[in-house]
RNA sequence: GCGCCCAUAGCUCAAUCGGAUAGAGCGACAGCCUUCUAAGCUGUAGGUUUCAGGUUCGAUUCCUGAUGGGCGCACCA
């Protein structure tokens, strides 16, 4: 039993009536109380084709709906001409049943079923450690991640890397430099190297090994050295996250297996490509009709080899043929043009760039003590991601990360983030959670047989809180597919605050484990593991433990 | 210079495909622990949603322009 479906049905055999055919009936929750549960504008939408006012349409509406029926117990007209209907309590508690049925399966959309998804993020190339400029992609993707296995989907994880480019040469000749100056402190280190001490590292770890047998033996054995001493220490970190890569895609194998080549002759075939400097150019300036001021962007270098948007281009058209039903990149705002670039190339070759989705997320400030910590690139030592969540936690970053819509700036105060009180927003959420689990452990205690008592009076739950929390229980799905369908993880948190709001409100005004009265203690139990477990199922979507004791 | 993104309470941010009286947290002020976790609750103060126009029953949301900030404009990725 779905309310908004019931609703809905009803409100379009009444437009039936006047005349009036339509699929799409808006019905929204109102943010204030006295609006009603559920109202629809339908009224104001179809006045004028049906040739009345709003109001009186309204009222006209209402008259042919057959309410009150056991769900509905009233409608009005509110407002410009708003059909506000206001629901049973009893509706809502059919529905703490439900969650209690459901359990960790409560929220669980099974819309997508079936289908696969591929997400692709965090693609840092292995020349260095995370960093928390890092942070906020790795930590939106786990959460997007999971918020798409909650629809349904069937979500590969993958990380896309490039161990053949000029960067891990750098890198090498950075682990080389710091090598020889091991034995030879006056050996100059490049101009363009990494200068972070995770370079020296890797070089005293060759230098214990092997002394200085390998001064003469060229770039290779610096560059596997760097590229698996980064790599451990990239999987490290993204293991601390709790995000596990399903596949680690190198750009190499694209070269391999021809299909670079083959996506370069298609582009001349197709008239897109032409050599100038001895380079070879993409007519991007085409490609890009729309963007008035689209220059056209080189694909291979004149030494011959590709430019990084050629590779991306193919490991894209990878990607669609391996048939996924979508198919989603994180990145950060500087490569928003670049990738309408890519893009623009793949859709060049003529294939579809329907199950593309790019979600773009701004950059992030760190601020202590009310100033934006430096990260410069060329600083010996960066933030890294790792030394973040040395210092305020796993959960406290990944909430502070996902806790902002994409689109805008982000602060991260990291005092307010190191804060181990109430100040901090994760402990508010957290809290509720471990008070429940408290309260459940005393129940034990008190009251064992709740557990097995099998008919539980849900009408004894009737106080004003008691109402509102299972309202905002009963929504918990709703959240989930207005976040999925948005690519949104901060509308979990944002509705996980109201659940917790609700559930301390209750809590202060209704006590729980009462002996006079067992029947209430047993159904205001059962409100206290519904909230659990909407709290519980919400914190696993954005990625935050669930602590059960504070 | 050009392109994209952003602008909401003192601060950090919400606001359901355009909806009703724009909401939280922090900070400020005033209360609540002999009873299940006070990391909590209650109350007060705080707004011309940057500015100027436009679109309509209705705009924080859409359009135009201005102002301020971020990012990008490589034969780096």
């Amino acid at each position: 039993m779905d309310i908004k479906k019931h609703i809905s049905a009803k409100l379009k055999s009444a437009l039936k009536e006047c005349g009036i055919e339509t699929d799409s009936i808006a019905l929204e929750r109102p943010k204030e109380g006295s609006n009603g549960d559920i109202s629809s504008n339908a009224a104001m939408m179809f006045a004028k084709k049906a040739g009345s006012k709003p109001r009186e349409f309204a009222e006209g509406l209402i008259a042919s709906l057959g309410i009150p029926d056991s769900y509905i117990t009233g409608a009005e007209v509110a407002g410009p001409g708003f059909i506000n209907f206001f629901i049973s309590d009893n509706y809502f508690r059919d529905k703490l049943a439900e969650i209690l049925e459901k359990s960790a399966e409560y929220g669980r959309l099974d819309v997508n079923k079936g289908k696969t998804a591929n997400l692709e993020w965090v693609s840092a190339n292995p020349t260095g450690p995370l960093h928390t400029g890092h942070g906020r992609q790795t930590a939106l993707g786990k959460a997007i991640a999971n918020l798409l296995e909650w629809t349904g989907y069937t979500v590969t994880r993958e990380y896309y890397y490039n161990d053949a480019g000029k960067q891990m040469e750098t890198l090498a000749r950075s682990v080389y430099a710091r090598y020889r100056q091991i034995f030879e402190p006056e050996f100059p280190f490049p101009e363009d190297g990494y200068s972070g001490e995770y370079v020296k590292e890797i070089a005293g770890m060759l230098f214990e090994k092997y002394r200085d047998e390998l001064v003469d033996t060229g770039d290779k054995k610096f560059k596997e050295a760097g590229e698996e001493w980064c790599f451990n220490s990239i999987r490290y970190t993204l293991k601390r996250m709790g995000i596990i890569h399903n596949i680690f895609f190198n750009e190499t194998s694209l070269y391999e297996s021809g299909k670079i080549k083959e996506a370069l002759e298609e582009f001349e075939k197709r008239g897109l490509s032409y050599k100038k400097d001895d380079a070879i150019w993409l007519k991007t300036s085409e490609l890009l009709k729309d963007k008035k001021d689209a220059k056209d962007k080189v694909i291979v270098k004149s030494t011959g080899e590709p430019t990084y948007r050629l590779p991306d281009m193919v490991y894209h058209i990878d990607k669609i043929k391996r048939g996924y039903d979508l198919i989603l990149d994180i990145f950060g705002a500087d490569h928003r043009d670049t990738y309408k670039e890519v893009l623009a190339g793949v859709e060049g070759l003529g294939y579809d760039l329907s199950k593309i989705k790019v979600i773009i997320h701004q950059m992030v400030t760190f601020v202590q003590d009310g100033k934006p910590v430096k990260m410069s690139k060329r600083a010996d030592n960066v933030y890294s991601l790792d030394e973040l969540l040395d210092d305020v936690g796993v959960d406290v970053a990944q909430f502070f990360f996902v806790m902002r819509s994409a689109n805008t700036h982000l602060e991260f105060d990291i005092e307010l983030a190191k804060e181990q009180s109430d100040k901090n927003p994760v402990f508010y959420l957290q809290y509720a959670h471990a008070r429940i689990c408290g309260i459940l452990r005393n129940a034990l205690e008190a009251l064992p047989e709740y557990k097995n008592t099998q008919s539980i009076n849900f009408e004894l739950l009737k106080a004003p809180e008691e109402i509102s929390l299972m309202k905002i229980l009963s929504i918990f799905p709703e959240v989930v597919t207005a976040a999925a369908s948005a690519l949104e993880p901060h509308k979990i948190i944002t509705y996980l605050n109201e659940v917790a709001e609700n559930y301390h409100k209750f809590y202060h005004n209704n006590r729980v484990i009462n002996l006079e009265d067992k029947e209430t203690s047993y159904a205001r139990l059962k409100l206290c593991e519904a909230s659990k477990t909407v709290l519980k199922n919400g914190f696993e979507i954005i990625g935050i433990s669930a602590p059960e004791r504070m």
